[in-house]
DNA sequence: ATGAAAGTTTAGCCTCTGCTAAATTTGAAT
DNA sequence: ATTCAAATTTAGCAGAGGCTAAACTTTCAT
């Protein structure tokens, strides 16, 4: 392969990765604030122990976590007192609600198990652009009961 | 919702959450080790700058990752000598390379473009399980020409 | 054969995301 | 009102995965 082509395709498979990189740097916020509204909508309150317990880390990680997310504007929240989203978190929240359940119902539609839809739909979710996330819907359409 | 659904609903969701935790702390392996593979099968040796190029990282992040990856068995290399796979090195990125394959022709299949399948594919197929990757291959198989 | 370019390594720094153990605050039952 | 359990926060630690700058080795052209 001459020098100009693999330089090409370097570029090309670079920016493949990068993308990849910048999705898993957006992943966890998304995750957190799409959680929190959940257990809110459930429950009329989040607590901080709620959230640990349903991501499956510690206490601390939380803690901790809920202030960058504060940081960033999405989460308000006063010391010892239950969580709350900004409206820009309640945003982001159901932005990701909607991405996740056509990537769950999707996977369901191609024939995937339940418990496998929910498990693998919790990755995959953060890497679907929004021409793939389309593809799915379109898909939905056809296939759906 | 009464305590023991309660619970019973954090234990389902915390698995998808660790299962996907546990499918980043695998994803970069794979990816080293199925690039390094490419190149070799390209160029016949893979050195540290052409792995860099096409990750888009720096050169020291390489070096670093390497030693990782030959502490765990996949990698060999003597200092200032291109890199090489060892035989559990070769098989996984050629388990890599065919689900990467499939996940990709997948999304090709679904109507996706090419750039997107590409981009798309390369961090959903960390997080395809064998029971979603086999659905996907029965959808190739209906659906290819 | 030697000097420059290309490639590699080292050193030192950073952020993110996880953990445990200990301290603090809140809320509820007695 | 007191006490005690649950929830929260703080402090301190660790590893993964990035970076730049500087030092070193190899390769290649003259
Ligand atoms: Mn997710
Ligand atoms: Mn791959
Ligand atoms: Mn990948
Ligand atoms: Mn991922």
């Amino acid at each position: 392969m001459p020098g100009k082509a693999r330089t090409t395709k370097a570029k090309l498979q670079s920016a493949a990765f990068r993308r990849t990189r910048s999705d898993h740097s957006k992943e966890l916020a998304a995750d957190y604030v799409e959680l929190i509204a959940d257990i809110i909508d459930e429950r009329g309150t989040a607590r901080g122990t709620d959230v640990a317990l349903r991501l499956g880390v510690a206490n601390a990680t939380v803690v901790k976590m809920l202030k960058r997310l504060t940081d960033m504007g999405l989460v308000t929240q006063e010391p010892y007192r239950p969580i709350d989203l900004t409206g820009e978190g309640w945003l982001m929240a159901e932005t990701g609600r909607k991405k996740h359940q056509i990537v769950e119902r999707f996977l369901l539609a191609l024939g995937v198990g339940e418990e496998t839809a929910r498990i693998d739909s919790e990755g995959i979710e953060h890497h679907v652009s929004d021409e793939t996330l389309k593809a799915m819907g379109r898909f939905l359409a056809r296939n759906s009961s």
